[in-house]
DNA sequence: TTATATAAGACTAATTTAGTCGTATATTGG
DNA sequence: CCAATATACGACTAAATTAGTCTTATATAA
């Protein structure tokens, strides 16, 4: 139904709390797993490899040991939720042959849908790019900020 | 990756179809689900019972017996690629709990991305709202119209 | 009455997504 | 040094969704 996976939602949860952390405790920039998985009730296995694969991507930058965690290495306004989908759901591609490598789909050579999709996936790719985290915690999260 | 299911495209195909052939022949009305799954290689079975949810939802009319098959109810320009993935894929709804008759995310509470994304979703929704089957026709298919 | 078409529901297979587990490595502080 | 606490990472399992099949019934043209 037209929907970001579960991961996603962690990877953006996760950075919008980070983002909200910086505006209220500046001095406290280290942000562990642990927290957040407690915080938000998500297991705790998954929230790790979801944050190792933000730092593999340079989103945060990781911090080991003990009072370890994770920091944002990028102001909120330079992270779009784009970036963020990319990264575990993959490009955004209504129909599949937008991401295929190489074209398996049956219908592709007298497909009438194909050329007009891809108006419509430009479209929602746009949407993604122009809304950067910033804008996200701007919406919901005015109350907190000041 | 933010995709339109496989019926989906099967049924914006088919519609597609028979979009063409009322401008290419307008005294050739009727459109066997045979037609369309042999022209285009979609599974027979799987196709027939797309149509017969787009007749269920009075997309099309259905005609039994020889010489049997659908009709288009509306005009292209008054069906929206919306009301086709409503029927498939269901709501646009990229967070789950929008969808939801009963919230189950264990991350509710404290969500920091279920106001912002709902916005999203109504920009995209409002997209694809506002994509009629005549646009789709007329993007990729002016050629063969006239 | 036969051939051809839709109607509908149960079923199975394939794919994708979500979540778990085990082990290794780095860092802080006693 | 050493114990506690963090991240790193790959293999694995489980759950859910999506795709596709099969079977039987019904309607209609010729
Ligand atoms: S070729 Fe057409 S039917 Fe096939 S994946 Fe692309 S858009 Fe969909
Ligand atoms: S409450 Fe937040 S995390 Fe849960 S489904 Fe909604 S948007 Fe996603």
């Amino acid at each position: 139904m037209l929907h970001f996976n579960r991961k996603t939602e962690y990877a953006l949860l996760a950075i919008e709390h980070m983002v909200r952390k910086e505006y209220q405790h500046p001095q406290v920039l280290i942000t562990s797993a642990r927290e957040i998985s407690d915080l938000y009730h998500i297991p705790y296995p998954l929230l790790a490899k979801v944050l190792q694969k933000l730092a593999g991507r340079g989103l945060v930058k990781s911090v080991h040991g003990t009072k370890g965690g994770y920091v944002l290495t990028k102001r909120p306004h330079d992270i779009s939720v784009a970036d963020v989908v990319q990264i575990f759901d993959g490009p955004v591609a209504l129909a599949e042959c937008f991401r295929a490598q190489k074209i398996t789909c049956p219908q592709w050579d007298g497909c009438l849908i194909k050329d007009p999709f891809y108006e419509l996936n430009n479209k929602i790719q746009t949407l993604l790019v122009q809304t950067s985290l910033a804008d996200l915690a701007g919406k919901s999260g005015e109350a907190l900020i000041g």
